[in-house]
DNA sequence: CTCAATTGAGACTATTTAGTCTCAAACCGT
DNA sequence: ACGGTTTGAGACTAAATAGTCTCAATTGAG
């Protein structure tokens, strides 16, 4: 065994590239394009990284979209955080996400969910590694809107007819939908009576 | 200009393969697989044509899915039409189309809604005439459920809190959830409840 | 039987694309 | 200034894949 220099930080030529802006520009791609159809050019020209630098610091392009789900995951976390779990009215942060998914569905250069986004383009694709990260989003996105409304119910704003979970669900599926929906450009009337129903589950007409 | 034997049907060696069958075939690929997904091979050996063959018949693997979209959305219209037009209860029709989402959802070799599965893969894809099929046949279906909701309404088997418009975007809306989390092979218990939820809007605790 | 017409089999081309390799450029401690 | 180290630029490779071309096989008509 040559005894190696262990791990010494040497000089060298400095980076062109700041590291968390490549991962959110490597990210914003993924999200506009999904991640078959964005190619390892398009990446490098996003990022501004050479090509050998993008193997580098992010491995192969499997790797960096799993390192961006992660940061979408971490993002996305933090938005229902913000506006759920440290609201002091769950039902008013339920009320505003359910703003939130329809008029970001609605805006023109909408996207989607990159996590909903992806388990599509996975879903008939074999890999245990990603589908268990994008599972486990959306169960976690499933339990913060679950214990908000059961937050609400305790609180005594709100008044359900099913059961957080059950109620947790149809907003999921409502979520899915908008994701999707507003994706496809379709008419926005559909978006907004999608949205509508949501309100009527946490007891629109008050 | 040469005289050319016009359209004569010449004797020729016989085909070894089906139209029909063969589009079949393409369909079930292309529905469990995607569009980008699906290779040339893999249509050669879903439909045992060959390669020349498929050309000629159905020109190139765009005019094949294009032809497969058509095919897809016929079959669906039909389904719509004797499920809710030839049914004399309008809502028992609606009843049984959410059964069949959520049974359908819940099956382990699901694939989705070719329609709604290919408005995913084609979302950020430049090709009108593709996205114009894919939204004619979801108005379609559309326009199916509004004038199933309405007759339901006028036989008095049903009462709407809101338009028949609103409330057939709704079901879209579980539709697009149910197709699209069916195929991600969530928990049943999501699906359940998510069909739960779109009963609820024909009137379900009766 | 012979010939024109059509199909089937598969070789071939061209393009895209993920990933590797080579080497010069730029840096810092000595 | 020198040498070790890391980065950047771009050539290069290998594989997948859509689409074309060639030619033999198979048929019915005359």
């Amino acid at each position: 065994m040559k005894e190696r220099p262990p791990t010494r930080r040497g000089p060298g030529r400095p980076r062109e590239f700041d590291e968390d802006d490549a991962l959110e520009e490597a990210m914003q791609t993924f999200w506009v394009k999904g991640f078959t159809r964005t190619s390892l050019d398009d990446l490098l020209c996003a990022t501004g990284m050479a090509r050998q630098s993008l193997y580098r610091v992010f491995g192969d392009k499997r790797a960096l979209f799993r390192k961006v789900l992660d940061r979408y995951g971490a993002m996305h976390r933090g938005m229902l955080q913000t506006l759920l779990q440290d609201n002091p009215s769950p039902l008013a942060g339920l009320d505003a996400l359910v703003d939130l998914w329809e008029s970001s569905a609605l805006e023109d250069d909408f996207s989607g969910c990159l996590n909903l986004n992806s388990l599509a383009e996975f879903a008939a694709v074999e890999d245990d590694e990603i589908q268990d990260v994008l599972h486990t989003n959306l169960a976690d996105a499933e339990g913060a809107i679950i214990d908000a409304l059961s937050r609400a119910v305790a609180l005594g704003e709100l008044e359900l007819r099913r059961t957080p979970t059950e109620v947790a669900h149809s907003l999921l599926g409502t979520a899915q939908a908008l994701s999707h929906l507003g994706r496809y450009r379709v008419q926005p009337a559909l978006i907004h009576n999608i949205a509508a129903g949501a309100r009527d589950l946490l007891g629109a007409p008050r």
